[in-house]
Formats: C-alpha cells, structure tokens, sequence
RNA sequence: GGAGGAGUGGCCGAGUGGCUUAAGGCGGCGGUCUUGAAAACCGUUGAACGGAAGUUCCGUGGGUUCAAAUCCUACCUCCUCCGCCA
C-alpha cells in the first residue's frame, strides 16, 4: 500500500502509473473525492473530541468541589450528553469512509521504478542477462513428461485421480530429485549466501495474506479452508515476510535474509487452458524462497545481491537461463522491479520463468507495519522488502529432465548433486 | 472437544468509573564519581497520524456513561488440567 499522503499529493503520477500497468484507474480518482472528505470529517470529528476531553476534566473537578459546583457539573452534563450524541454520528460515518478509503488503498499497485520497461505483457519483458548455452543433442530432446512417463517416475493419470487436473504424483527418481533439489538449494543459501533458514506454516490468516498483497484483490488465486480464517499459502513469501508484521526493529538487524522450502498452492484460477502438460502449471508446487528486511538505502543492491543469490543455483547445476526485466504490464501489483530468470528447456524448446525477483520497497511493510528505527534516531522507518524464488523446485526439477537426458532415455545426475546421491545404508 | 485462568508500554508489573498526558521496577540513553570499568547516585526514556494545535492507542469488535484500562457483551490469543492424536 502506498502512503495516502503520497497518493494526496501525486495523484496524476499514481494514476498514470497505474495505467503504465494495463490497471484502471477509477480507484485513483475515487480516492481523491473520498480521502478530500475524510480529512473535513476528521478535522470536525477531532475538536470535538477535544472539547469533550476538556469538558470532562472540568466535571471531574466540579464532582469534587463545592455544592455550587457541583451544580455547575450538572448543567454541563446534559450539554455534553448532546456533544457525545454527535461525535458518535460522525464517528460513525468517519469509520464508513476510512474503510472505504482503506478498500481503494489497498486496490491501489505500487508505483513501478523508474528503470522498468514500459509495456503491457511478457512480450515486452526486456532481457537483462543470458547464462551458459543452450546444449546440444545427438537425438530429439524429448519433453519432461515424456521422459517423466518413459521412466515411470511422474505419473499425471493417478494424480488426477486423487487430486484432479493439476496436480502430479512423483515417483522414485523425480521424487528423491525433488527432495535433493530442495536439499541443494537450501544449503548452497545458509551456507554459501548467509541465508537463515525457516520453515514457517503453510496456513495463514487473512490479516497476513492482506500485509504481502493476495488480499483483498486476488482472492480468486488462493485456496481457502472452508470454515477458517486460512488460506494454503501460494508462497513462502506471505509467512515469511509476515514474520515481522506489527513490530519495530533495531537498524543493527538489518539486513535480514531468510531462505524457505514450503509447498504453494494456487488456484491459478484465470489459467485453465494454459500449459496442461506437464509440471510447468501445477496447484501445488515446492518452492524455495529468498526473502530479505533492508533499510531503505540498501534495498537496490539488495534486489541484485539476491537475483545473483538464485542465478548460482542454475549456475552450479549447469543449466542454460536469461534473466529478463518485466515490464510494467507484467509487473506483479506490489512490486516496483522485478527481475525474472528464465531456464532453457530443450525438450520444449523455450524459455520457462524459474525463479522471480522483487523489490517491494516499503509496500508491503507499511500494509504489515514492519518497521526499523535507524541508529540514533527516534522516529521509527518502514522496512524494504525484497522477495525471489531461489528457485522453484519442481520447474528446476523439469529443467533437469530436460536438459540432462541420455538417448538411452534415462538422465544424468548433475555433477553437484551427485553427493546427495551417495548411499546411506 | 471439555473445564478453569490470564491478556496493561522493549520486558516485569500496579491500577475496579473522573487531575491516568498509566504508579513502581528492569532494561536503554545521558551524567556524577573513577586512571578505566563495576557499584552507587542523579536525570531521562512508549507508539501511530498530523506542519502545528490536537486526536488515537491498556488483546479485538460492539455496548453502557457527560466520562471506560476500569462496568456489560461477543470474539481472538495464550497458559493449566482432561480427552484425542503424529
């Protein structure tokens, strides 16, 4: 969310930036009528609460001097039976407007950096970067389901029918890649990249969903309990970035870098239809996450310190990528830049986003009231916020199918996950 | 799921209707003393919004009252015990 002084005062930018991302714009000019009105509102609604602070002191005192007084106290009651009347009134209506003003905040996208590319979808992502090359084969790559099925380790038909459409079960070798992936991953982030690691839960309250931006706008795009105030979280990012929520830390803190395995679940509720082979579009998926609490100063070269954070990890495991800059159609509703790595998938031919870069800046803290005191000082500052997947383990798990296959059909293992490989018993 | 207890500032904790802009302590910060430190002593120290005046905040939401941390009510969370359970 974004500071409503900031939008008071920077109405034309924040509508033309909106625009910028392909978004309307009535929420921008609703809220200049509604927050024009909450201010008159509020002005009235505070002096008077004054003078009832001020009347009320008085009558303490009278209650406690003379009969003469005492009488005094009781013609000012009746007076300020009526003054309460009316400051129920319009606090009453003040609350309606500021839920409402509230409603068109939250409704409101971040402003996006300066450096994004103007545009209004992937076809306008610009590439940042490339790493490694494409590889080649001595026969047709084959998909990462054929491969899957041809080795009999992803089965699509029996997850269908426990689940339904999009979900896979895994079997043997993809499922033991999966768990070394993840394995790998964290490692390489706690101990190469000075990552803390957490496992937080995988079911929160909407008060967290509504701090990193799924609430209330993409509600469609989560599953909820039935019954609770809980949501399967689409990704680390939401308990992680939440686990600060409501509190103020000291600035020697900071930076703070947390890496996460969880599962996400997705409803992905606008993509039927898209990418039905395969693993590429699952409703549930691992994912290890990288999130980072910086001071405001810090944040820019966060964002590239964690963007190479996760480029190490296709690094190592030799798969080709580009990294390319969203534009600001594709840009996600909280984000001001974001940086997506995208592998090279031969079977399919194409590039598959992997892992994606965010910096928030201070969005998501001022939703979650995530604050820092700097040194010395005694007013206390909102957090920046920078997020990416380091990376998403099940497209890294189909990269490596892809990418590392034999003619004789079976697949290698990469060179650095080959200890993991070792036996234990 | 059942029964009981509790939620007050960074922490502990007093406060059952009106100078509470929340006592006291711990911690923090500054100082005196000291070669330096400790101890002792003195002072200072909650947060959000606002240019300011000011408003708001004692788990959360409603209610009673001229006035609520304090009374009523619903809910939430935590603790103890019982039940169930990996």
């Amino acid at each position: 969310m974004l500071e409503l002084r900031f939008i008071r005062e920077n109405i034309d930018l924040v509508r033309e930036k909106t625009a910028h991302r392909g978004l309307a714009t009535d929420k921008v000019d609703e809220f200049a009528s509604v927050d024009a009105k909450r201010l008159e509102l509020l002005q009235e609604v505070e002096s008077l609460k004054n003078q009832r602070n001020k009347a009320s002191k008085e009558i303490a005192q009278l209650k406690q001097g003379s009969d003469e007084e005492k009488k005094q106290a009781d013609t000012l009651i009746p007076e300020m039976r009526k003054a309460s009347e009316r400051i129920k009134g319009l606090d009453k209506e003040l609350g309606d407007i500021q839920e409402r003003l509230q409603e068109l905040v939250l409704s409101i996208p971040n402003i996006c950096s300066d450096d994004v590319p103007k545009g209004t979808d992937d076809e306008d992502n610009v590439e940042f970067k490339t790493w490694g090359e494409k590889p080649t084969f001595s026969f047709t790559p084959k998909t990462h389901w054929e491969v899957g099925e041809d080795l009999d380790i992803l089965d699509f038909e029996r997850a269908a029918k426990l689940s339904g459409a999009r979900f896979a079960l895994l079997k043997g070798f993809a499922s033991k890649l999966e768990r070394v992936l993840t394995n790998f991953m964290l490692d390489l982030h706690t101990e190469r990249h000075g990552y803390e690691e957490v496992l937080p839960p995988f079911l929160v309250n909407s008060a967290s969903m509504t701090a990193t931006g799924q609430l209330p706008k993409f509600a469609d795009d989560l599953f909820a309990i039935k019954d609770w105030d809980l949501y399967l979280i689409p990704t680390a990012e939401v308990p992680v970035t939440n686990i600060f929520r409501d509190e103020t830390l000291d600035e020697d803190q900071l930076p703070i870098k947390y890496t996460a395995y969880t599962p996400c679940f997705r409803s992905e509720a606008g993509s039927y239809g898209r990418d039905t082979k395969g693993l590429i579009r699952q409703h549930q998926f691992d994912k290890v996450e990288l999130v980072k609490f910086t001071t405001p100063e810090t944040s820019t070269q966060e964002l590239e310190d964690l963007l190479a954070d996760a480029e190490e990890v296709l690094q190592l495991l030799g798969l080709h990528y580009r990294v390319v800059t969203l534009c600001s159609g594709d840009l996600g509703f909280s984000s001001t830049k974001t940086y997506d790595i995208e592998v090279w998938l031969p079977g399919q031919e194409t590039y598959r986003e992997i892992s994606s870069c965010s910096n928030f800046l201070d969005f998501q803290a001022r939703r979650g009231g995530i604050r820092y005191r700097p040194n010395g000082q005694k007013k206390s500052k909102l957090v920046h916020t920078i997020n990416g997947s380091g990376l998403a383990v099940g497209r890294t798990l189909l990269a490596v199918l892809e990418n590392y296959q034999q003619e004789d059909g079976t697949v290698a293992i990469p060179e650095v996950l080959q200890p993991y490989f070792e036996k234990r018993f």
